[in-house]
DNA sequence: CCCAATCTGGTCCCTCCGACCCATGGAGGG
DNA sequence: CCCTCCATGGGTCGGAGGGACCAGATTGGG
């Protein structure tokens, strides 16, 4: 169980995180900040083992608040300014994770098994596939990447072979072919039990 | 059930609250876009109750995109701006609900259950909790509590007729009849889709 | 007191799913 | 070069699942 602190000043992405981050089985959202300050002070009440910060904050921003807790759990950064230069204000600032906003959640929650495993990861385009593929959850590293794309059409409720079919470009036949190896990589026997394991898988 | 789109470019934020709206249990969220153009374009294929919709987002605008669809379902825009003059921009592109990124999540609720019932819900400061209070009252389930058992079972990986007749002492042709109300009052068609509903109701 | 909702159970029917058999072509590793 | 794995596809078949009805017992609210 990863358990996380969240800090961003607005309160939609605050709370839909925290909704959205608490449903990936293996994180626990212990608390969240509004501000750099408030960051700061709840700190020493709760002691998470990963960080997630935004950027821009009103009073002391996030890179601020880094910079005063040097020797601290890891963070990750998340903002909206992608640019390369405040990726290296960033992890000049100590972050471990620097993330876009237009991050996917999994990835999101990717970087945060990659920072308490003390690595680092960055929102980069190149080695970030391999890198994801070695932190994921073991007991999806089994399924093919097929496998995998059709479990996910699975989790959101894509549920008859038909479907499958026509969102994969394939025939129904080998929907039911993926399907069947699905089942037996996972030791489930239906789509829907598949459904729930896949989604706590993160998918 | 209050049926709604979100548009929205920075993808944890639009994830986020897609989980977090979700989990509400008088909304579905039917589909999200990450652009004025695409929230167009999927307009058409799903009919929400009612659209949130940012103002920041690539390509065309979210006002851009109001604009162009007067006629349409009620939009609520949310921005990071909380300028006046872009609460004016706003309410003249046709939107009947303007909110603030640091808005809380049930104040977000409200405002789209104001919006279905013909209301106009401006975040301002006056006048606003009285009508949050009228507006507000989560709307219980409309799922019964053997159904909700039965639905927490399959969200558990139970899925087969004769294991949910067993767990719950009653018939499998039971399990059957309740199963089918579940797929009415979900607007589901099957366990699979019904399984991924109920995790994400947090069952 | 009656009506509506809920929980329980039933029958019929037919689609669809999952199990088991197989084949082919391509990619990659030893 | 061969062998394995993957993705694609085919066929068959029994049984489970879902749709469309119905109906009795109980409970609670108007």
């Amino acid at each position: 169980m990863i358990r996380i602190l969240i800090a961003d000043d607005h309160d939609l992405l605050r709370e839909g995180l925290e909704q959205a981050l608490g449903a990936v089985p293996d994180i626990q959202v212990l608390g969240t900040a509004s501000s750099g300050a408030e960051l700061l002070s709840i700190l020493d009440d709760v002691s998470p083992d990963v960080i997630m910060v935004d950027v821009d904050m009103p009073g002391m921003s996030g890179l601020e608040a880094l910079g005063k807790m040097r020797g601290g759990p890891p963070a990750i950064v998340v903002t909206m300014h992608e640019s390369a230069k405040m990726r290296k204000q960033a992890m000049d600032a100590g972050a471990v994770g620097f993330l876009s906003k237009s991050t996917p959640l999994p990835r999101l929650a990717a970087a945060m098994r990659a920072a308490v495993a003390g690595e680092s990861f960055i929102d980069d385009d190149y080695d970030v596939t391999s890198h994801m593929n070695a932190v994921l959850d073991p007991g999806a590293a089994a399924l093919t990447a097929r496998e995998r794309e059709l479990l996910s059409l699975l989790a959101t409720g894509v549920s008859s072979t038909d479907e499958l079919a026509e969102k994969l470009y394939i025939s129904q036949k080998t929907v039911k072919n993926h399907l069947a190896s699905i089942y037996d990589k996972l030791a489930v026997s239906d789509r829907a039990q598949a459904a729930v394991e896949a989604i706590r898988l993160g998918l």
